[in-house]
DNA sequence: CTGAAAGCGCTAACAA
DNA sequence: TTGTTAGCGCTTTCAG
């Protein structure tokens, strides 16, 4: 059998002795049709290896039930879990969804006008904030923009992120009653809203605080090997050692404690505490036992999604700005919790 | 300025003063145009936002640039990674990439199914196997499929993947010339082909030596915590022991060390050599050491790509398997080789 | 080099 | 319930 070409609804049409339309009937949920011709197209459609071709009918119908997923962040520890959750989710909702990579800001932008090329109906950005003249572009088309891990800056887009003040307030206070004074903060963006969030209210309540301070603040370090690296660094002044270190990511996090460990001989935590961001499997076993912060990501997702799917649905919608409360996991790496001030009920 | 809909190439050109036709070519590259028209048209269009729309271009020109990119596997470690290389290596051809994500093989069929509607140019799957019969239909649909992480087995589709016979033998001679005679197979995925031709490899190496043995074969082990519990239960019985232990992936082999050293006192390699798969960063580090295979899943991926896109642009072209060579990286959890074995130059 | 016109395969009124 | 007809926005002959 030398099918030259794909049977369109035409040819199914021929074959079940009924009208081109009808056959676009037969699939479509909820088109009026008798049983009778249904079946006799179906019939005809399963012979030919017929299906409707979703490229024609985006364009007849104007959407495309395509979503941009605009992803950046690929070395983040749960990219992988993301993309399957965000992709799963949309698939939920009936929609199909194309990936991109974007490094720089500039990508960042013709990624998005791409997208509008292929006449996505929504977009999700992970961890980039595109250009105001792209998302006015968006706006004027009517496609909404979800930010996924970023705060609500940017012109005409929902965003879903965590709330970086009340965990930066809630470290920062927590590692001062545990009796710590001299915190160094570690970042991988210092662009990154969440890291300049954090770092504010980490100084906000340092600054009430009469001993206490921030010694040192460093970006840039992003990775175990980086880590491992950076503390050296950090020690090597001994009038300016830390006691404490606020990383932007548990690997980085899970670096220094093996810095400390293998080189340094810096007892964790007595003389140092460390402190990761994300709650990532290895600093959960016994090993490493790193206090950190657990980001909802599986709620996050999930309300990305739903927020954009409401945008598409309902082009009147006003973009919103979703914050989710991180929580502060307290193990090992930080020194324990005085109890006066554990459950003060 | 409220635009009620998007701008389209006939509003271009009646702004511009031509015909339709003359804005498509504009928008052609290599057509045949005049550089003042082009110029008055590009004004015309930056006016008002007008991009083409690719939809509508795919219909008419009955290519989508799109290619289905469906994935499984992805609690693999190098997940991101791959998705990212795929994703970018496929855009620098101009494609643009529709992710799916399927657990079964029933799903893995009706999403390759969707990407047949969506008029995809090509897919690329990884870590799945089609049905034969879904294989067919791409192959009526001259719709070139190509399997990332699978040996070549489905008709009709490419495949790309390591030489598992080849690694599996090597391995098992390493192992044997230091001295290790009772081997423990642990996996993930029993049914995956790199699994059982691996065995196989190993199995064809013991029978040949009079005292070697695989004394074990477990499967569904898959992850860190997977591997530190399952040590446990193979150490359990003291009259089958083996003195080596042959994962599927580097994490479960991470897992099996931390339970050697935390709870069984186990001496590797003295006691026992562990053997990992896929060297993910931390088996490098210091603290862990395993000796492991090294996949080139750069090099795989640059081959799945191009043998896709030459695929796609040459339809005569015949399904092809390729298959790529492994690496062992001798570190601490296996014995020294024997010198003499070394390089027998 | 440019315009007119005929599709690409489908949906969506509008009649019948 | 069905058929007819007119698009959706673009590419691509074919003339000019």
């Amino acid at each position: 059998m030398i099918n030259r070409k794909r049977a369109n609804s035409q040819d199914v049409a021929a074959l079940a002795g009924v009208s081109q339309a009808t056959v676009s009937r037969a699939f479509t949920p909820g088109a009026s049709i008798s049983a009778k011709t249904r079946q006799k197209i179906e019939a005809a459609a399963t012979k030919l290896d017929y299906q409707p071709n979703i490229i024609a009918r985006s364009l007849s119908k104007r959407q495309s039930k395509l979503i941009g997923l605009l992803f950046t962040n690929w070395t983040h520890p749960k990219a992988a879990d993301l993309l399957k959750k965000i992709t799963e989710a949309l698939t939920e909702y009936g929609y199909k969804i194309i990936v991109q990579s974007a490094a720089s800001s500039h990508q960042t932008d013709d990624a998005l006008r791409d997208f509008l090329q292929y006449q996505v109906d929504g977009v999700m950005v992970f961890s980039a904030n595109p250009s105001s003249e792209v998302t006015t572009e968006y706006a004027r088309a009517r496609t909404p923009i979800v930010l996924l891990n970023r705060t609500g800056l940017a012109l005409n887009t929902s965003s879903v992120s965590i709330d970086a003040t009340a965990i930066g307030r809630h470290i920062a206070t927590s590692l001062l009653d545990q009796a710590h004074r001299r915190f160094a903060l570690i970042s991988a963006d210092p662009e990154s809203q969440i890291v300049i969030k954090m770092t504010k209210a980490i100084a906000s309540i340092t600054a009430e605080h009469p001993d206490a301070e921030i010694i040192s603040q460093r970006s840039g370090i992003e990775g175990y090997e980086a880590g491992f690296r950076e503390i050296r660094s950090i020690w090597s002044n001994p009038d300016a050692r830390p006691d404490a270190v606020i990383c932007s990511a548990d690997n980085t996090a899970l670096g220094i404690l093996a810095g400390c460990k293998q080189h340094l001989n810096i007892k964790v935590p007595e003389d140092l505490a460390v402190i990761g961001l994300g709650d990532i499997p290895p600093s959960g076993w016994k090993d490493h036992n790193l206090t950190t912060v657990k980001i909802p990501h599986d709620e996050m997702v999930s309300k990305a999604v739903e927020t954009l799917i409401a945008g598409i649905e309902d082009s009147s919608l006003e973009p919103q700005a979703f914050e989710f409360q991180a929580q502060l996991i307290l193990r090992g790496t930080t020194r324990p919790v005085p109890v006066s001030t554990e459950s003060p009920l």
